[in-house]
DNA sequence: GCATGATCATGC
DNA sequence: GCATGATCATGC
């Protein structure tokens, strides 16, 4: 009985775009929609395209090879943005290992799929929801090359009995991410007696994000850094980033900027001159490889010793906001467990770029010059591509929770001789992170739930953190 | 010499 | 005007 009047694509697409603007109360013929979480695709499948729900290995319109999926858009101030990740079929870790990119089970089921979209309204009902725009979307080449070495990378994991170890952000486009009535939802490996957490293919928000600007609501045009996708076929996207860039390597920005031209002494200098190496007219950050991806681009500067010059910053936190959320939903672990950084490294090799050099340098030569003398002897060392592994994550959440158990107890706040102390987490307490004032100034500040205020904070990766990882991948890197 | 608190500067 | 990335500067 499943979709039997829709054998092929233009039928299936003609019937879903009749949809558009319907509220979604008319269509559901079941009173599916009065239900939980995922009831919308299901009122599609089930009401308008008359056929049961499945969560088999086929696609939803087999003889199409059609997956249908539902998908809801946030209408932002920067415009319209996924509002969650498009998730696919789960992992079965005991058989995909053995297939290939085109016999894998995402690539029967996802290969062609019908992208239904509604915008999602807060305080809206559900009813009165309607779907906005409904495409037909098979992969463009250019991201396909990305995408079967995301495979490759998630499978390869698998075959080194790491399924535990995987995370939604070790690869740029297709994820792993997790799926489960809990966070306690595992199944077993093929190649390690430790259960790993269910996970299931998913296409990243930012890649979603990219497809409704792209093909869906838009033509958005992002400069590419790769021209033409062949240029990837026996490489990574991260490597051909590194090949490109390592004729700097051992540069100082000061050699770079004199290479380039470039006058400024702005804080963004390294910004400025990542773009001009790669022949980029725009900031790397925004050029579509590293908006599809989501890769957060982020300087690290090593003194002498190797230890990291600065700790590395997130967003503030609303204290309050932050002791109403479990880990699994907050800011920080999201950031941490999807993202992917890009480190660009540079090396002081000079002992005199020691820290007090650079101080009473720059007290020296005038408040006003910031950058310049902090960055000049520094060496344009190499690229990391850099995502937390598992283990640290646990180890952020012990940070995260200690920071929400002593909001919730009230800070203790202690006027010094420099500024108001705390006893939120110190670097010293954890190897991985600490808790850190990111205000304006130390008049910029939040209520915490007791109502008192305090200096805006924000979660940091330690200093000495980011340097061991730096050290750690580049080994890594020399023997892969 | 490092940790902690504070602040600057750019982009949106 | 604010969020965010980057960096300064004092005190222990």
């Amino acid at each position: 009985m499943q979709g039997t009047q829709y054998i092929d694509k233009e039928a299936i697409l003609k019937r879903a775009q009749e949809a558009i603007g319907i509220p979604l109360k008319d269509i559901d013929t079941t009173g599916r929609l009065s239900t939980g979480k995922g009831a919308i695709g299901t009122v599609i499948e089930e009401s308008w395209y008359g056929y049961t729900p499945n969560s088999e290995s086929e696609p939803d319109f087999p003889e199409a090879g059609v997956e249908l999926k539902v998908t809801p858009y946030l209408r932002t101030a920067h415009g319209v943005r996924a509002k969650e990740r498009l998730v696919c079929n789960i992992i079965n870790y005991m058989e995909e290992y053995k297939n290939t990119f085109k016999t894998s089970a995402f690539w029967h089921k996802c290969n062609t799929m019908l992208l239904m979209s509604y915008e999602h309204l807060y305080d809206v009902p559900k009813g009165e929801y309607t779907i906005d725009a409904a495409i037909l979307f098979s992969f463009p080449e250019e991201d396909l090359v990305i995408i079967e070495n995301d495979w490759n990378v998630i499978m390869n994991k698998v075959r080194n009995g790491l399924a535990h170890e995987l995370s939604e952000a070790d690869t740029l486009y297709l994820a792993a991410c997790t799926k489960g009535a809990t966070s306690a939802s595992v199944r077993e490996q093929p190649f390690s007696r430790i259960a790993a957490k269910q996970r299931a293919y998913s296409l990243k928000s930012s890649y979603m994000t990219h497809i409704l600007n792209t093909y869906i609501f838009g033509t958005a045009q992002n400069e590419s850094i790769i021209k033409d996708w062949r240029t990837l076929s026996g490489t990574t996207f991260e490597h051909y980033l590194e090949k490109k860039l390592s004729p700097f390597y051992g540069m100082t920005i000061d050699q770079l900027r004199k290479r380039f031209g470039v006058e400024t002494s702005a804080k963004n200098i390294v910004d400025i001159l990542l773009a001009k190496m790669l022949g980029l007219s725009g900031r790397i950050s925004q050029t579509e490889e590293f908006q599809k991806a989501g890769i957060v681009p982020k300087t690290v500067r090593l003194l002498p010793n190797g230890y990291s010059k600065e700790s590395m910053s997130f967003p503030n936190f609303d204290f309050c906001e932050l002791c109403e959320q479990s880990w699994e939903e907050s800011d920080f672990y999201r950031i941490l467990s999807e993202t992917k950084f890009m480190f660009v490294v540079f090396q002081s090799e000079r002992t005199n770029d020691s820290m007090e050099m650079v101080s009473s340098f720059s007290v020296a030569a005038g408040k006003k010059q910031i950058a310049p003398e902090g960055v000049t002897g520094f060496k344009f060392k190499r690229i990391v591509f850099w995502n937390m592994p598992a283990q640290d994550l646990e180890e952020a959440r012990r940070v995260w929770e200690r920071t929400v158990s002593t909001i919730k107890e009230g800070v203790v706040l202690k006027k010094t001789a420099y500024g108001m102390s705390n006893n939120l987490p110190k670097q010293t307490e954890s190897r991985v992170a600490h808790v850190r004032p990111h205000g304006r100034d130390s008049r910029d500040v939040l209520p915490l739930p007791d109502g008192r205020m305090m200096t805006k904070q924000c979660f940091w990766l330690n200093g000495g953190y980011i340097a061991k990882q730096v050290v750690d991948r580049s080994h890594d890197a020399q023997k892969g």
